[in-house]
RNA sequence: GGAGGGUUGCCCGAGUGGCUAAAGGGGUCUGACUGUAAAUCAGAUGGCAACGCCUACGGUGGUUCGAAUCCACCACCCUCCA
């Protein structure tokens, strides 16, 4: 029997390892079968490392499967040692609640967005809050041998940077995982958890726990397994997720939706064509026809504008892609010059905007210099001119316009600026509100 | 406790009294080209309304006309010995 969910999981090359790939495949094509994915509530917004396993419960609501969404919070006060160097610093308990509302919140925003019913919500400290120590440590601890546990990577990485070391929290935390899904395995019947490369040895852990204390797991349907889906790359050097400007949040006030579109639509060929599959939740006929096209016209960006377009949309909604998207033609490919006041008041909703109180004795440097500004000090934007990088209005400017006046005619409908350098556009609007 | 080595700009890394706002590389940014690409080439990469002034080479003081460079003390890191 064959799995329709991993088998579009595997198409879309998703599949990085199964532990048990016949119960997976039984399991995933029966109807009704939950399967899980656990979320760290270490901050309040999830950013885009966490998109793989956010389609992936998505797709598992696709094909007619139960998706359950874990939110930590109660590992989340432990911390997971997967993939990190260094020890990490406890997160306060109030910060820990605020962080797994807010996740959850936004997993059910995105599930909106794309038109699907929300997942199951299940929070871990609801089990691990009054866990009994000494029942724990009899009743699950002697499962786990610590000769194995420090074979693991993520321990193995630790042990070995003696300045570093883990501490035995940090050590505990595969434990609690496993207690996860035996928990959930015995509260939800469910039998699948899914996760990324990096949660291999827990999830691991957590089928090796059930099959150990629950006899009735041999039972055919009921047999636990694992998925795990590849780690994102791009290009050498560079890790998913993080530009310059830092981590691509999916919170619109962290990192806003044009930011967001920009993104996506700076991918590169290779990346972009892959990435149709990975996050978006097109069909596998449309993302062919994407591919075909994009390889007949690559100057088209087909592939960049359906990617950026498909998963801002899943992120942000309908609305403000399109708004983002009417402003990066605006900006890329039109003449700020015939903009209405509407347009450039929608502009100045996506963009960063300086807002001056009167136009009177603005020059360039006092528009877009410090703050939250295009640049950084005088000299910095001086560079710019220099370089010529810069335009205001889509004229471009030199090192003379840096503490010149800048009077009534340069100014859109008296009081509107479309700024850019290089890539980056900026607003900025004067005069009364 | 003893001996030695180290700490330089976003990162790596030269520099061992003035020519050093500090070589070189990486990264980043901009320009040309282009597809809002890649590759390539070019420029830029402390502050200041600026041929000068200010701040800067772990910290603090000192020597000197002049210190990243010499001296003292402090902090942290590494190696070897006990």
């Amino acid at each position: 029997m064959t799995s329709a969910f991993l088998a579009d999981l595997q198409w879309r090359g998703l599949l990085h390892q199964v532990t048990h790939a016949d119960r997976a495949h039984a399991a995933l094509a029966r109807p009704g079968t939950p399967a899980y994915v656990g979320f760290d509530p270490t901050a309040p917004s999830l950013h885009v490392g966490s998109l793989l396993p956010i389609t992936a419960l998505m797709r598992l609501r696709q094909h007619g499967l139960v998706p359950i969404a874990v939110v930590g919070d109660g590992t989340g006060l432990i911390g997971d040692p997967s993939g990190k160097t260094a020890e990490r610093k406890l997160l306060d308990a109030a910060d820990v609640a605020a962080n797994s509302a807010a996740i959850e919140s936004q997993l059910r925003a995105l599930f909106g967005n794309v038109g699907l019913a929300p997942p199951t919500f299940v929070r871990n400290g609801a089990w691990l809050g009054g866990l009994p120590l000494v029942a724990f440590l009899r009743d699950v601890g002697k499962y786990f041998s610590v000769n194995t546990m420090i074979q693991r990577d993520s321990v193995k990485t630790r042990l070995e940077q003696r300045d570093q070391g883990i501490s035995y929290t940090e050590f505990s935390y595969m434990l609690l995982q496993a207690f996860d899904f035996l928990e959930l395995w015995r509260r939800a019947g469910c039998v699948g958890q899914l996760g990324g490369s990096d949660q291999w040895g827990n999830i691991v852990a957590g089928v090796d726990l059930i099959e150990r204390l629950e006899p009735a797991s041999a039972t055919p349907g009921r047999e636990p397994f694992g998925v795990t889906m590849p780690l994102v790359t791009t290009r050498a050097g560079h890790k998913f997720g993080k530009t310059e400007a830092g981590t691509v949040w999916l919170d619109a006030a962290r990192t806003t939706p044009w930011q967001f579109l920009q993104f996506w639509l700076d991918a590169h060929d290779d990346a972009a064509l892959q990435w149709l599959g990975f996050f978006t939740l097109l069909p596998q006929a449309e993302i062919e026809a994407v591919r075909v096209r994009h390889a007949a016209a690559p100057h088209e960006r087909h592939a960049q504008k359906t990617l950026a377009r498909a998963v801002t949309a899943m992120v942000h909604g309908a609305a403000a892609t399109d708004a983002a998207e009417t402003c990066a033609r605006i900006v890329f490919d039109g003449d700020p010059r015939t903009a209405t006041p509407e347009v450039l008041a929608a502009l100045a909703a996506a963009l960063p905007v300086r807002t001056l109180a009167t136009a009177a004795g603005a020059t360039l440097a006092t528009c877009i210099v410090g703050g939250d500004g295009l640049f950084a000090s005088n000299g910095d934007l001086r560079r710019a001119l220099q370089a010529g990088g810069v335009q205001w209005n889509g004229e471009r400017l030199g090192p003379d316009d840096l503490f010149g006046p800048l009077d009534a005619a340069r100014w859109l409908h008296g009081q509107w600026a479309l700024v850019r350098f290089g890539k980056k556009p900026f607003v900025v609007r004067c005069g009364p509100q």
